[in-house]
DNA sequence: GTGGTCTAGACCACC
DNA sequence: GTGGTCTAGACCACG
């Protein structure tokens, strides 16, 4: 699992570091009773300070992500997988949702906005291409 | 203009007003030349303090959306419905783009993402013609 | 002598009104002893508050580039040609040892400056010729 | 890097903080990728209101002159240096001619004016090398 | 520790 | 009346 963070960015260093992990358990990079990387090593690694990483944990431990194992360090809990999967098609869908409600209430016309997502979604798929 | 602010909401204060003025000049609730409401005005009608209000507005002034008439209040700029109406599409637009890439970067077929904004469209339009 | 104020410009609308007036005495437009127009005519003139022309002669008076004559209205003094004359040079010469002040203190070279000045005096004279 | 208010002056105290800023960063007295000290301990220094301080960080934030780095302070911007020199050099064309445009339009003679000039040149290169 | 936001209340210049 | 500036002091998010 390779993590980074984007210290120009405004999201939160935690936040990211939240996202990430959800978003490799989602795709299975790692998987449930796999150990991650405590949070010196990931701190140190990253560049960042401990107590960032320790944050992001403590939330993803909250929402059951992951376990702590006395002694051991943090293993990815046994339902992460499934839940980080829905966790993110429901986040993506309210977005989606959103855009699209400003966009019709704004009185944007159908067609435009649907010509919009197609042109944005070719260019997605690839840029996706692309980087993979 | 009728304006609101929505304290629970993580949104600045300050911004949620920067946003609906926008957004009425954009939909010429407000048209050139015309005044808004004094700060003071404002602030007590929203219960609110007149700082926030007055950062509000010098951002907005700082943009050129509205201009100080000295002694006399606040007026729209008379550039500003057009470039309010821009950057709008231009934000919306954006914001539509980090959706569809993030779900196809995280390998959601192209398809059922279709179906998803289909959806969302139908049921954006509903809700906006119910309202109005 | 024919007055006018820029609103958008910065400047305080009574003193535009001063230093027009006081430039008017200086170049003769209005001679010492002659009248001026009346707050109230000024005032509907400008379309601006008669408050403002108010404080503005009160300024001027207090500077006895005026005096008010019961029942007859606002005149020139005696002695404020001159004065405005000498007035306007002072304050000139003040503003131009200014610039060149910080400008010297920023670093900027002697002849550097020389070149700008002569090229912007050449500048204000066809200006000036053109608005003659 | 050195910073004073003088409370007397009529301009706002935070407008002085930016100028200040700008000065330094344009003289090289902070580099860019440099931390700015941080707002409490300015405010503190200069015996005023952290939100005065605040106040002028933000506006230098907003023009790109200093960055806000979460939890660690303000730090210049890359490109600051050479906008900041740019922006000094434009204003005080501006401010130079606008001066010698209103001794022109005020029928000061060209070789009066360059008298004037060049002897307040001298006086300022000398109060400047006695300064320094 | 840092910056970001907000409230409360004051004084000023201007119209 | 209007906006513009400032102070004092509070709470929050972030590292």
């Amino acid at each position: 699992m390779q993590l980074s963070v984007d210290v120009d960015n405004g999201m939160p260093i935690y936040e990211q570091l939240i996202r990430q992990v959800k978003y490799a358990v989602a795709e299975g990079v790692v998987v449930p009773g796999q150990m991650i990387p405590s949070v010196r090593d990931l701190a140190r690694q990253l560049a960042i300070n401990p107590n960032t990483v320790q944050r992001a944990y403590q939330q993803l431990q909250s929402e059951e992500i992951i376990e702590s194992l006395r002694g051991r360090g943090m293993a990815v809990c046994l339902g992460a997988k499934k839940q980080c999967q829905t966790d993110r098609q429901t986040l993506l869908g309210e977005r989606l949702m959103a855009v699209i409600e400003e966009a019709v209430r704004s009185g944007l016309d159908s067609d435009r906005l649907r010509e919009m997502f197609e042109r944005g979604l070719s260019k997605a798929i690839r840029k996706n291409e692309a980087s993979s």
